[in-house]
DNA sequence: GTTTGGGTTGACTGATCAATCAAGTGGCGC
DNA sequence: GCGCCACTTGATTGATCAGTCAACCCAAAC
């Protein structure tokens, strides 16, 4: 069944992808990669090269994949731009406590374990942080009313990635949510206080 | 000379606290350890049963030593404490450039790496977070007068901490340090406001 | 029905890992 | 000067690691 619908080539990026996330890269042996992808050695070095080459190809599917599997299921039932971005942290939320506080964002995870990645690697991890602040700041520049005239918005797209990764960190060691939901807070204060110095300026 | 005035132990201790900051746990061979120490391997398991303990070891200096590691040569010659902190956040900007966007704060670090951690481990990376956050939670309350009165100070402290490891991570990602200037700005502005607000509020 | 080749199998290799241990060494008490 | 023990030495162990390889499978091509 999942036999057929899946090439091993598949199988095994997502294996990765899986363990990745919930041990972290140097931590997952190849072993453990065939074990949860049902397939041998011989299959995996005739797909990659190499096990960086397995990680490279798990940051392309995230990084080709953001929208499909983050924004999408995090937007949905949600148009107003700044609301988008507090509904992308709850869907980082969702993924500490679902997990009980052992991973939330795969890529930021990665970017700290490894210390001096290949440039390739280390490429894409910066690629996926692209993307990602890309997606808010499209939602800012749709808000851009509610904003100070002279907000740099691309900044502030960082700093919301920032507030998240900081968050999710200490949520981890804390093995509390605590932490990253006084994080969302005091940004959306920030936000907030954002937003009334828009409305006096037009005043 | 330097073998008399360190114990082995300590030599130990600190080639793990600086491998350990450099490459990380797991990247670490307890080999590389006894090279950089100067040592031989049943000198360290004389002193410390397993490569962890070496590791708890290294944090238990790290929480000991925030006051004459960390905050004493951040804060040489700056009073004000919100400039305290802001001269904190500096110290781990010098950080990451000195060492060319590898590494800023080993403690950060090792929690990301650590996706399961002992018990004990994660309770003294949780302690060296609740040092640094008590660290900048103290010189807000040294500016309360500038705060906004209902302000929550642990929180704001939590939040500080939030955005210099958030920036940290982006500044290593993209081997830049914009990412983190661009944090730092942010958090510079959105006490701005606070304090305007604080203004507002007395008059 | 034979050939071809993408894909698979799983035993294997050599390197490296954390940890062990028997044999020391040197300083201090008595 | 003898015994004691904290500490050191470095070869060694068994586990585990990423990666290799010769043999094999089977479907499509002709």
């Amino acid at each position: 069944m999942s036999d057929q619908v899946l090439s091993t080539a598949d199988r095994l990026a997502f294996a990765a992808m899986k363990l990745f996330a919930e041990k972290g890269y140097g931590s997952t042996s190849v072993a453990d990669i065939l074990r949860e992808a049902g397939a041998n050695s011989g299959s995996l070095y005739h797909a990659f090269p190499t096990k960086q080459d397995l990680l490279l190809e798990v940051l392309r599917r995230y990084r080709d994949g953001i929208r499909q599997m983050l924004l999408e299921p995090a937007w949905r039932g949600t148009e107003d731009p700044i609301a988008r971005i507090f509904a992308l942290l709850d869907a980082y939320r969702a993924m500490l406590v679902a997990s009980e506080f052992i991973y939330a964002c795969p890529i930021g995870a990665l970017a700290l374990e490894l210390h001096e990645p290949d440039p390739a690697v280390r490429a894409l991890l910066a690629a996926n942080f692209e993307g990602w602040t890309a997606a808010v700041e499209d939602c800012l520049a749709a808000a851009s009313g509610r904003l100070p005239r002279g907000a740099d918005r691309r900044r502030l797209a960082q700093f919301v990635l920032t507030v998240m990764e900081g968050g999710v960190m200490q949520a981890r060691t804390h093995r509390a949510i605590e932490a990253f939901d006084a994080g969302v807070a005091t940004l959306a204060d920030y936000f907030d206080r954002l937003r009334e110095a828009a409305e006096r300026e037009r005043a």
